[in-house]
Formats: structure tokens, C-alpha cells, sequence
DNA sequence: CACAAACTTGAACGATCGTTCAAATAATAT
DNA sequence: ATATTATTTGAACGATCGTTCAAGTTTGTG
């Protein structure tokens, strides 16, 4: 019997850029055959469908995000220390040429309407997001505040993941970032103001 | 001559809602067939293609929502109360069972990727929002402090309408929202709390 | 009423969609 | 080496996509 030929792993990987770039709908399985190189047998064979493969993704992608935040976040000399520096990594990546804000927010904005078990997910994995943070602020922080700052946060870092999409955004980001979210151990103060 | 049969307001506002439930790429001109009743030939003739018709719902929806905006804070007591009174609105939108966030929003996620021509229109669009806020804060605060909210309310504004589509997320947005915009006149503070 | 212009109709088009499957190929077991 | 099984191939399928257009109908004009 023969083995897969082709790393799994890697399929998975270039079909979360396809779909976090251009959402479900506009990713054509063409598409996919082209940026993985398989053929379309091959994909079915081991993904079943569009859906099969999209899952797997997602899933990929989701589970890295939190991995992401825990290394930071553990690493940190203070959790709001890690947090500065994920707001900041966020902000940074805004400027990349091919931004594509969040792969979950997406999901979740672009097949709300269907209810499908994507949707489901995704608003799975956000609240997880939202728990994670909560339970870290819980270290240095009472329960109830802890909750409200994670809710805080939240909002700001889905915040941050549509408003990089306006032109010449990361200033002003900045800005409402030490505006809204001032119990932060921000790095230094932007010299020359106020 | 005969005078066009139908009425184009109520075609495009059907479409309006029909293309900021499932976007562009998610919605068929047969599901537009269906939803406006008139036929294919109809719509061509009057909109040129599927493209004209969502740009006629998209320019339409932007007009009414910047309208809305204006409307709240001119009719206020201030313009604390006003934004109040309009993220208060959002707020309670989020429990309506087909909540559908910002449709300039859930346009520019989907369609960045293409970088079309409706991408750079959500984009000014929500950037003109921004500036129509900023420019009703000037009445009451100085510039940079009005330039500064502007971008903080934009962010907690993209926050909760993203926030929106989490489980019973209303309670945990009001505390955000009061966390993170501490300045706005909010109409009382929730009773027995901190 | 007759004519012309405006508008509606809806079947049909080519393109592309997600998906299938019989045949070819590669890898392992005997 | 041979048989067997796992995997790949890629042409082709039916469905649906956005769109067209010749024919039919309605409306305004003279």
C-alpha cells in the first residue's frame, strides 16, 4: 500500500492563506488545485470537500492564534506587558501589503447569515480568545475586573482588525488603543503631547 | 414612452438587505429575481450589472447610515449624549435575530482581497464617519483631544459590530464600552457594581 | 386609432462552480 | 517478481453563475 505523497500539513497551510484572503465563497476549488499543486481527486480523497478542507483550516488557524497568545503572554515580563506587545504586533501587521485582518472574524462576518457550523466556530474560538485573556488579566487582577478588561480588549483588538483597513491607520490606532485601553503598561508615552 | 414600471427605491433597498446579509460573492441575481420580483432582463436594463446594482445599494446604505449619525447628534442635548444614544442602538441591534453587522464593513472584509472598487469605497465611507464624528467633538473639545476620541469611538464602534455576533455578548459590550470610552456622559452607571 | 418608444418577459447562453470516477501509477506485502 | 492495495490523474458531469436578447406588452404621442 502507498503512503500519502503529499505533506498534509502544507496543503492545509497555503488553503488557510487562500481562504483567510478571499473568504469561503470567493475561493474556488480551481484555486485550491492551483496553490496546493494536487489534483482534485487527491484534495477529495483526503479532505471529502470544500467544506472538509475548510474546516481543517480553520481549525489550524484557530488553534495557532491561541497557541500565539500564549507564548506571548506566558514569555511576558507581566501580562499586560505581553498584551502591549500583541496590540502592538497587531497594529504592525496592518501594514503589511496583503493584510487580511482576522481568518475567524471573517468567517464569522461572512457566513453569519447561513448559520452554518463555521459561524458556530468561529464565535466558539472568539469567545475561547476572550477567556484566555480574561484568565491572565485574572492573575493580576480581581474577577470582576479582570472580565471587564477582557471585554475591553476585545473590542479594541476586533476593533483593530477593521480599522486597519483604512489608510493610514496605525497612528491613529495607536492613539485610540492608549485612549481606550489606558490601564495598560504602555511602552512610553508619544513624546511632545498633552 | 413608457415610464419605468416599477420602483427603483424599494428594488434597491431589497437589495440592500439582501446584499448586507450575504454579502456580494454569497447572493445570485436569482436570489435578487426572486426578492424584487423582477426579471432579469429588468434588472439589467435598469442597474447594467450585478456590480451596478450593489454599488446603487452600497452608496444608498452609506447615505442613509452618515443621515442616521447626524440625526442622533443634532437632535441631542449634547453630542455625549447623542454617541451614547447611538452606541446604545447598536448595542440593542445586536439582539435582533437577523443581525447583520455594518454592511460597509462586512463589504470591506470581503471584497479586500480584489481591492475593487467597492473596497475603497466602504473604506472612505467609514474614514467620512470617523471625520463626521470628529468634527461634532471640536464643538465640545479641543482639537487633538476630538481627533483622539474620534479614533477610539471608531475602534470600540468596529469592536461591537463584530462583537455583536458573540453569545449573548450585550452585557459584556455595555461594560466595554464603559471601560474604554470613560469620558462619555453614560446614563447611569450600572446599578450595584464596583 | 395607429404608431413608436419604453419597458418587461423568460428562455437560453457560455463560463465556472464543486464534485466524481474509471483508468493509470506508485508503493507495499507475499 | 507478482499481486494487491493506496494514491494520483484529469477529463467530464450536472448545477448554477451572471448575462443577453428577440419577442411580447404596455404606455405616451399625434
Amino acid at each position: 500500500m502507498a503512503k500519502a505523497q503529499f505533506d498534509r500539513n502544507q496543503v492545509v497551510e497555503r488553503s488557510i492563506k487562500l481562504f483567510w484572503q478571499n473568504g469561503f465563497n470567493a475561493s474556488s476549488m480551481q484555486q485550491v488545485v492551483k496553490n496546493t499543486g494536487l489534483q482534485p481527486g487527491s484534495i477529495y480523497l483526503a479532505f471529502g470537500s470544500k467544506e472538509g478542507l475548510f474546516r481543517e483550516a480553520l481549525e489550524e488557524y484557530a488553534r495557532k492564534s491561541k497557541e500565539c497568545i500564549r507564548k506571548r503572554l506566558d514569555s511576558a515580563p507581566s501580562i499586560g506587558d505581553g498584551i502591549c506587545a500583541l496590540l502592538d504586533e497587531m497594529v504592525e501587521d496592518s501594514l503589511r501589503r496583503n493584510y487580511c485582518s482576522c481568518f475567524l472574524i471573517k468567517t464569522q462576518l461572512e457566513l453569519a447569515a447561513q448559520r452554518n457550523e463555521f459561524y458556530d466556530f468561529a464565535a466558539a474560538q472568539l469567545a475561547g480568545i476572550e477567556e484566555l485573556y480574561r484568565s491572565y488579566l485574572a492573575r493580576e487582577f480581581d474577577a470582576d475586573l479582570s472580565r471587564k478588561r477582557a471585554s475591553s480588549l476585545m473590542l479594541h483588538i476586533f476593533g483593530v482588525k477593521v480599522y486597519s483597513y483604512q489608510r493610514d491607520s496605525t497612528a491613529r490606532m495607536r492613539e485610540g488603543l492608549h485612549e481606550g485601553l489606558p490601564w495598560l503598561p504602555w511602552p512610553q508615552q508619544q513624546p511632545g503631547n498633552v
